[in-house]
DNA sequence: AGTCGTTGTTGATCTACATCAATTCCACAT
DNA sequence: ATGTGGAATTGATGTAGATCAACAACGACT
């Protein structure tokens, strides 16, 4: 079990809580829980009702979707720094993703309704929920608009150029080193696997991918 | 011009100021501006200054993004009761999409700076944003998930499931007794014109749809 | 080391859709 | 009515990527 204060600068490493005061991040600790997780383990559902979102502290968790024909669809991953879960708190059909731990994986859960109620007192934490929020918006449409006017080799380049810019931004979907499973990859890319690895040898033939992970 | 009793009672129709007092509709109103717009007008570009964001009174309007390629992509339609372009509100890269009258059409302009100073004084109407930005992810994400599942019919088929249950619902990409352009459809659906043609004029040779309208 | 189950790799084929190319249709101005 | 320009429609053809299938690589477990 950590302490509270490495949880402490485990929050603060996130965007919503960047800055905050030591006192501040304190309240949100108290009704939040550390949870320890195993690989592969399902941490809450789509269409689920949303009693906590997540900070994922340690380790990665993949976020997807079961599409109509019964498949699952990878809509993304999450790494430390990243949150995830937060949209359903405020809406009436629960998580829109399912989560799922890759590897062991460490969270904060954040109580939806205690937390609901400190994003009333605290206007300033409020404005960075928006700015979340609409920063993920961003990032679907970006997604939206790859998907739908890349071919397979631009799609992996895309993800390729990403994956490098990692670190500095705290976006999701990519980042440091975690090896992908090539079907969680094509999923996230809509190719099929067949697809994504003759792309990526191809890409390794003309030596401008030099190590696939 | 209209009169202030009229857009109150517009602004009143949207999700985000639904049951709103007079006194506060009255409040918010101090600080936007009517605009009157010809058709085929760009009110505002992806990526300009959100100076301010809309709340449609009448008419359609088209959101689109300029792709790699030099294309435009239609990410969705607007229309009256819907809001536009609020995203850029919170995000440092201004507006995300390119807003466009397709007829002529009457806005309620939301200056920014003072909104969110008005925000920041009401908790209750953070907490409608933050519900309005989460919707808008949700559908940005069966967005995703339909144009990367879906085959040309489906997606066609789901568009005019869609377009069926208009009215209730308050969500743009669908809507009222609006004429499309069949490209400007096309492209939402990510999709080539003639592909749709065909599509349609298949799905009514077996009597799926009576009227292309 | 040997077996088994999962994932990655490579080849051969098939098909949905894009692309290219004519018309035809229709709204609008004269 | 009559041209005129942009959109819709329809046909012919090409191709990226899905699908199917077989096999290799690898890790986990005994």
């Amino acid at each position: 079990m950590k302490t509270n204060d490495s949880l402490a600068s485990a929050l603060c490493k996130t965007a919503l809580f960047k800055g905050y005061s030591h006192r501040d991040v304190a309240a949100v600790l108290r009704f939040s829980d550390q949870r320890c997780i195993g690989p592969r383990e399902i941490v809450f559902y789509q269409g689920q009702f949303c009693s906590a979102f997540f900070v994922v502290v340690r380790g990665v968790m993949k976020l997807t979707r079961r599409t109509h024909n019964g498949r699952e669809q990878v809509i993304g991953f999450a790494f430390p720094g990243n949150i995830v879960g937060e949209t359903g708190l405020f809406s009436p059909d629960g998580y829109t993703v399912t989560g799922v731990t890759l590897e062991h994986t460490e969270l904060l859960a954040i109580r939806s309704a205690p937390f609901l109620r400190f994003l009333q007192e605290n206007p300033d934490l409020s404005q960075r929920m928006l700015a979340e929020l609409s920063t993920r918006i961003n990032s679907c449409i970006d997604q939206i608009e790859q998907l739908s006017t890349h071919n397979a080799d631009q799609k992996v380049a895309a993800f390729l150029l990403r994956h490098c810019n990692e670190g500095q931004s705290s976006r999701s979907t990519t980042d440091s080193g975690h090896r992908y499973r090539l079907s969680d990859l094509a999923s996230l890319l809509s190719i099929r696997p067949e697809t994504l690895c003759r792309t990526i040898s191809r890409f390794k033939e003309r030596d401008w991918v030099v190590t696939t992970k």
